[in-house]
DNA sequence: GCCAACGTTGGC
DNA sequence: GCCAACGTTGGC
C-alpha cells in the first residue's frame, strides 16, 4: 500500500510542533476534531505510515512548520465523552462514537516556517486544498506532488 | 479585534 | 427540505 499525505492544522498556542517534539516518545494523539469531513479522513482514510504536514494556524506567521508520521490509525476520540473536556460533545455516544482521532509522531521541524503567503506563490501548489478560497478544513489531503514540492522548498 | 466564509441548528 | 440565525475558523 502506498503512502498518503495529509495536512493537519493546529493553533500553536494550543498545540505546536514543539509540543509534539517534547511529548513522550515524540508522539501525541490528534484529538478535538469536530468536523465531519475532517472526521471522515481521520476515521477512514489516514493509515499508519502516512505522512503529515504540521500547519500552524493563527500564528506569526501561519504556515507549515514541519512533518510527522501517522503511528496509529483512527480510533474513538475519548475527549468527546468527558464532560470537563473542552471538546466534550453531549450528543456523541461511547457505544457508537461520532468523533475519531489518530496518533502522530514528530519527524522534523523545517529550518523555517513555510508561510501561507509563500505557499500561495508556488505554481505547483495552486490546487492545494489549503490554498483554496474559504478553505477551513483542519484535516486535509495533500498530493505526492505537493508533498515533494513543499519538502524541496523547505530545504532551500 | 474585525470580519468573510463556512458549518450547524432549528423553526416552519 | 428550505433557509435564517447563530457559532466557528482563521487570515489579516
Amino acid at each position: 500500500m502506498s503512502t498518503n499525505y495529509w495536512l493537519l492544522k493546529s493553533e500553536p498556542t494550543a498545540f505546536s510542533i514543539e509540543d509534539l517534539k517534547n511529548a513522550p516518545k515524540k508522539t501525541s494523539c490528534w484529538d478535538g476534531v469536530r468536523n465531519y469531513q475532517a472526521r471522515n479522513f481521520l476515521r477512514d482514510s489516514i493509515k499508519k505510515g502516512d505522512k503529515v504536514f504540521f500547519y500552524h494556524s493563527n500564528a506569526e506567521p501561519s504556515g507549515i512548520a514541519g512533518t510527522a508520521e501517522v503511528v496509529k490509525e483512527g480510533y474513538p476520540d475519548h475527549t468527546a465523552f468527558e464532560p470537563d473536556d473542552q471538546h466534550f460533545d453531549a450528543k456523541s455516544d461511547a457505544k457508537n462514537p461520532t468523533w475519531y482521532m489518530i496518533d502522530i509522531k514528530y519527524e522534523e521541524t523545517f529550518p523555517r516556517v513555510l508561510s501561507l503567503e509563500e505557499l500561495k506563490h508556488v505554481p505547483a501548489l495552486t490546487d492545494m486544498v489549503l490554498l483554496q478560497k474559504g478553505s477551513r478544513l483542519s484535516v486535509q489531503p495533500v498530493t505526492k506532488k505537493q508533498w515533494e514540492a513543499i519538502c524541496k522548498l523547505a530545504q532551500k
